[in-house]
Formats: structure tokens, sequence, C-alpha cells
DNA sequence: CAAAAATATTTTAAGTATGAAATAATAACT
DNA sequence: AGTTATTATTTCATACTTAAAATATTTTTG
């Protein structure tokens, strides 16, 4: 909270002139801070994005935007439209599209229409795929501990707890939609 | 790592018959910790990339990874190959020749023959390049302020000190060149 | 020095990705 | 009921990205 004084550089008429540059520093030092965070997380997260890459592609021969849309399904056994794949995903409802299409020649997720709303669909894993899911799934998450293991439990609840705040603040700062209730 | 201690029940032969429901639940509690840790992790920087991805179009019409390219030559004047780019970008090396053709047809950067080795090209920033990416580096430094800026700095130390440690554990198991120093 | 292995880059094919325009269907409004 | 706006998805054009094969040039080795 109390966030830094930005609007200080508004005054400055003339009363002490010593504090000028030590904000100054600190600010060159903020920023230094931030970015160096954002280098960090970043170039972690391409690391292990890239090895699960790698192995998904070696042991089961599956890309990993399949993997994740399947991973959104197998959470969600009544289905869900291409917009909330989307939203899910973080990613465009274009993209969406091209990936359920490749699954769907795979036979591992079929297209329903939506009872609902007949300009939806509703995308649901096939029992093949949510077999093949499953055996994916399980060493997924071996692999995922396995390169989190360096980091004791305490760090990663931390951690945890940190990036909450860190998301909950990108979401309240985003103009997004505010119609619904947040989830 | 000392792993979990499965060989636990080596001592007392039938004493207590509790413990192994307990074990497999702290499995699982370790397994679920680790995959809410990454995933986390991957929503907060798809976030933040999307955003910058975003303002980068908008205001300077250029996108991330060609803006991140300059980024790598501007903290090296006297340049870069394609392959020390690929590597500081944690990208492939096809990928580099794409990104370097684009940003060269803008006068932006360009390529010269390496003096030292025929195969090479040394990729350096125009001076049209350097003003360009200066105007934009500051720009770019302060969104990155703002999006972490519900973050209070010691936290950000956390998560820097904790990320790092994160990627040296990563490096460490990783079977990569060893020939190199490292840097 | 010549053959073989290694390295630096490019090319190619396939698969993400984005943003914007197009379609189709629903909801809201008069 | 009929227009208008909104929403869900697809299509399109462009760009990024990877993995693997191809080229060109060292470097190593015998």
């Amino acid at each position: 909270m109390a966030r830094k004084p930005i609007d200080e550089t508004g005054t400055g008429a003339g009363r002490e002139p010593a504090p000028v540059l030590d904000l100054e520093a600190r600010l060159t030092e903020d920023h230094h801070q931030s970015l160096v965070l954002w280098l960090r997380m970043l170039s972690c997260t391409v690391r292990i994005e890239t090895e699960i890459r790698s192995r998904l592609r070696a042991d089961f021969d599956i890309t990993l935007p399949r993997f994740d849309l399947m991973a959104q399904l197998e959470r969600h056994p009544e289905g869900l439209r291409m917009g909330e794949l989307s939203q899910r995903m973080m990613v465009t409802g274009g993209n969406v599209t091209g990936i359920t299409d490749q699954l769907e020649e795979e036979k591992l997720v079929v297209r329903e229409p939506s009872p609902e709303d007949r300009r939806a669909f509703v995308v649901k894993l096939t029992p093949s795929g949510r077999k093949a899911f499953a055996k994916m799934a399980a060493v997924h998450e071996q692999w995922i501990v396995e390169l989190f293991s360096t980091l004791p439990a305490a760090s990663k609840d931390t951690l945890i707890e940190l990036l909450s705040q860190l998301k909950q603040g990108l979401t309240d700062r985003s103009p997004a939609e505010r119609k619904q209730n947040g989830g």
C-alpha cells in the first residue's frame, strides 16, 4: 500500500534541494528491481515450458497446447465452450479453434452443439481422449514435482502466496469485464 | 534429494498401521503444491506478457520478439552473433533468423560478417535502431514497474531470491553444455 | 594436408499465436 | 415485430516458433 509518491514531482517549489537525487536514485533502484524480477520470472517460466514441451513430444508425441486444452477439459467433464477454453487457456479464440480442430481429428475431443445456444459448441474429451490424458497427466505431474524439487515446501508456499498477490494486483488494475462476479 | 521416505517402514515391522495413508496424503499434497505453483507462475507470466505485447503494438507498432531482440543488442554495443541471440532469448536459431530479417528490413539492425568466423554474423543496432529502442525502453520499464507496483519491495526481493534458487536448480539438473564456464 | 566431426546459420514444414474481419445467432430496444 | 447491439465462433492474413534437414565453414584428427 502507500504507493510511491509519483506526484511528488508536481511540486518542487524550491523547499528542499537534497531529496530529489535520493528519490531519483530510489526510483531507478525500483525500476531495476522490478525489471530483474520480471526477467527472472520469465526465464524460469520459459525453461520449464521448454522442458515440458520437449518431454511431451518425446514421450507422448503431443504438443503442449493440445495437452493444455485437454487438461482444461479433464477438469470439466461437462465440457467447455470455445470461449471458456479461450479464457482459461489465456489465448485467442481463433487459436482455440485450430487446436480443437487438431484434437478433434485425432478423436481426442468432440464438439457438440450447445443445447442452449445455437452459436456455441461444447467441447468434451472422448473416452479415448480421457484415457490418453489420464496416462499423460500422471507423468506430467511428476515432471513438475521434479523440476521444482530443489525448492523446499516452505519456499513454494511463499512463492504461491506472493504470486497470488501479484496476480490479484494485475486483475484489480486491468479494465477487464466487470460484468461477471469474477472467479 | 532425499525424496519421500518410502522405506521408513523398514523399522517397526507392523507397529503402526496408520502412517501409510498420511504419507500418501502428503505425497498428493506435494504434487498439488508444485502444480499450483507452476500454474500460478504461468498465469502471471502470460498476463504480463500479453499486456506488454499489446502496449508495444499500440504505442510503438512493434512486436514483443523484435523488442526483445533489440533489448539484447542494446546491452551489447559490440554486437551479438545469431547463436548468442538465440541462447539469450531462449529461442531456436531459426526463430532468430526470422526476427532479425524483419528488423533488418526496417533498418533497425544490421548483420555484419564476423571478422573471425566466416560462418557467423554479428548483429548490431543501427543508429536509428538505437534511438528507437531508447525511446521504447524507458516506457517499457515504467510499464513493468507499474505492473509489479502492487508488490512491496521486500516481496519483490523475496521473489527474486526464490526464483533465482529455482533457476539455479533447473540449471544444475539440466544436462546442458558444460564446456563453457557459464555466464 | 585430407577426411571426419563439430559449429553457425539458414531453410523447410508444421503448428501455434495474434488481431481483425466475417458469420451466425441471441438479446435488447422501440 | 423489426431494428440494433452483443455475443460465440470461425476465417483470414501475418508473424512467431519449433524441430529437423540442409549449407557453409571451421576445427579436429590421423
